[in-house]
DNA sequence: GCCGTTTTCGGCCCGACTGTTTTCAGTCG
């Protein structure tokens, strides 16, 4: 069993716990263990005493040790024989928790969601005890609810309707400072809802203006401190406003952007020096409530530097920010955009228009990369048209002298291997990008060897968007990207982090495998307009999520560097 | 169930909101 499988079965065991009514913090001790497995970064073979992590006691060891040994622990086992395992899918159920569930079916023998929303329809649940008329509409409500509602977005999906929401609360006089919290701003590519914390003198008021302004389908709850409404923007998405007044809204942005698990951690590191930690400030030994002006503050009070929102997931980034600055990549030190798109192929700008829209984002340099001629849907260029392009591109680069326009070319990794323009076109550009646009249902061993043929290519420097995903939409062809680390790393080829909110490509998480391995990463837009030179940020904050430091990324080189690079033949990383 | 140069017992992050209650339990984040 590998380590995911082991965590997700102690999820389960503490689901079971919960609706027999065990004590919480056994409950918590089953996360707790789970979560003390996925912060180690060794997998299960390189840890040798698992009793040895902090969180993982007598029983969870022996637990995990059970499901390596077998796959299935005895304590599982006992609690599946206690309750019917159809239970647990209850517990999505919004308003239902374990207490609820328990007390559902000992009373009324409800096991799954239909016997559930029959013992709605009768009226037996709201004559339960803790139950009434409400909880019993509620839940019907609910269960109908949940057959049509995603339980998770993504974070194009949710970027988009965050757009919508923020250019709203921009027109409310009432509120003043408003920042997205939760998930979202950590960066995550998938989420359930969207947070906001918003500034505010009136509360009343701002409430007021925003069901009043915003698409509002329904409000979930309303209170002094917050309001949550679910909006429908094709997907009905449950939003949550947070309204904090001028003095208190960092500490809440602070809470509200979480993760729960980093709260907890900060929290432990407040009461080992007699303070606390809430929404409101942090309450000092003597009583005294203070609040902050910025998260940085915030953090400096408890001798840490700053710890971005991207990477405040609870495993270890409060230790590491303890010891020194976190030094992770930041908007500012991208100096260029590496792969762009222009008129020639599928853009919707000119050369010279994209040139200046990058040079204007005050970008020291920039690769213009139209597709090649195998990818006729995007107009991609022939030999001819590619090598008239240069002079284009020379022309546009003598109208600056603090810009450098790079010719380029994102060049398609045919179905069968080969590359779509011989090395003889190939060394007359400054910079090729290779990347797979067809025959994505290939086996991993067809898709690997056009990945190797592009990697083992002199002049190709890097490979765009690895594994070809869309977010929610579709997952991409079968690439082994553990193996194309591997590849980079050998022949010296980059690996980019497509930017696009849709791609994120590769992801925080086999970029931070790829910086390990000391191969190279570009951070780049895909820009087939001006509007998407922006989409850096988010970029840049997917980076830094897995952890990414500025001296590993392509883009961060100065112009000079830059340069050279271009100059210099291909090397192993 | 886990943990401890404050402790081997008694804590365990903290608060908002709802619906059920007449002061609070359950759920949620």
């Amino acid at each position: 069993m590998n380590k995911k499988q082991i965590i997700d079965k102690l999820d389960t065991i503490a689901l079971y716990l919960e609706i027999i009514g065990e004590n919480p913090f056994k409950v918590a001790a089953y996360r707790k263990a789970g979560q003390a497995l996925e912060t180690d970064r060794r997998s299960m073979a390189g840890i040798e005493d698992v009793s040895a992590i902090k969180g993982i006691g007598r029983s969870t060891s022996h637990a995990i040790e059970e499901l390596m040994a077998t796959g299935e622990s005895s304590v599982l086992r006992s609690l599946q024989g206690e309750i019917p395992e159809s239970l647990l899918g209850l517990l999505n159920i919004a308003g239902l928790g374990g207490k609820k569930i328990g007390t559902l079916y000992r009373a009324l023998h409800v096991t799954d969601m239909t016997s559930l929303r029959e013992a709605c329809e009768q009226g037996r649940v709201s004559g339960l005890p803790g139950f009434g008329k409400k909880t019993e509409e509620k839940l019907l409500k609910a269960i109908q609810e949940g057959k049509n509602r995603p339980e998770i977005l993504s974070i194009a999906y949710m970027t988009d309707l965050a757009e919508k929401i923020e250019s709203i609360l921009g027109t409310i006089p009432e509120i003043g400072r408003f920042s997205r919290a939760g998930s979202l701003r950590r960066g995550k590519e998938t989420m359930k809802d969207l947070d906001f914390v918003l500034e505010t003198q009136d509360p009343e008021g701002a409430a007021d203006r925003i069901l009043e302004r915003l698409p509002v389908s329904e409000v979930i709850g309303r209170g002094d401190a917050k309001i949550t409404v679910l909006m429908n923007d094709g997907y009905k998405v449950s939003v949550d406003f947070r309204l904090a007044s001028p003095e208190t809204f960092i500490t809440t942005l602070h809470h509200f952007t979480g993760s729960k698990e980093h709260n907890i951690l900060m929290r432990h590191l407040a009461k080992e020096r007699g303070e606390k930690i809430s929404e409101y400030g942090v309450e000092l030994e003597n009583g005294r409530m203070i609040t902050f002006s910025s998260e940085n503050e915030f953090y400096h009070h408890f001798g840490l530097n700053e710890i971005p929102p991207e990477v405040r997931e609870g495993t270890d980034e409060v230790d590491q920010a303890r010891r020194s600055p976190l030094g992770l990549i930041k908007l500012s030190d991208i100096k260029g955009d590496l792969h762009m798109h222009s008129t020639w192929s599928d853009g919707s700008y000119t050369i010279e228009e994209m040139a200046g829209a990058m040079r204007a984002k005050g970008y020291a340099y920039a690769c213009l990369t139209d597709h090649s001629k195998s990818l006729r849907v995007a107009d991609g260029l022939s030999e001819r048209r590619l090598l008239d392009q240069l002079e284009e591109v020379a022309r546009v680069n003598a109208l600056y002298d603090d810009f450098t326009l790079y010719s380029g070319v994102e060049m398609d990794i045919l179905p069968d291997g080969t590359l779509d323009y011989t090395n003889e076109v190939l060394e007359k550009l400054d910079f090729v990008i290779a990347s797979i646009h067809s025959s994505f249902n290939q086996s991993q061993a067809e898709i690997m060897r056009r990945l190797e043929a592009a990697c083992r290519n002199p002049y190709v420097r890097l490979i765009a968007h690895p594994t070809g995903r869309l977010l929610g939409k579709r997952s991409g062809y079968r690439a082994d990207i553990g193996r194309l680390i591997k590849l980079a790393s050998e022949t010296g080829t980059a690996l980019e982090l497509n930017a696009n909110r849709n791609r994120l490509d590769l992801s925080a998480e086999w970029v931070r495998k790829a910086q390990e391995a000391g191969v190279k990463i570009a951070i780049d837009t895909d820009s087939h307009s001006m509007k998407m030179i922006d989409e850096m940020g988010l970029g840049v904050r997917t980076a830094a999520r897995g952890w990414i430091r500025p001296e590993n990324v392509l883009n961060t080189l100065s112009a000079g560097q830059f340069a050279d690079f271009i100059k210099r033949k291909k090397v192993p990383f």
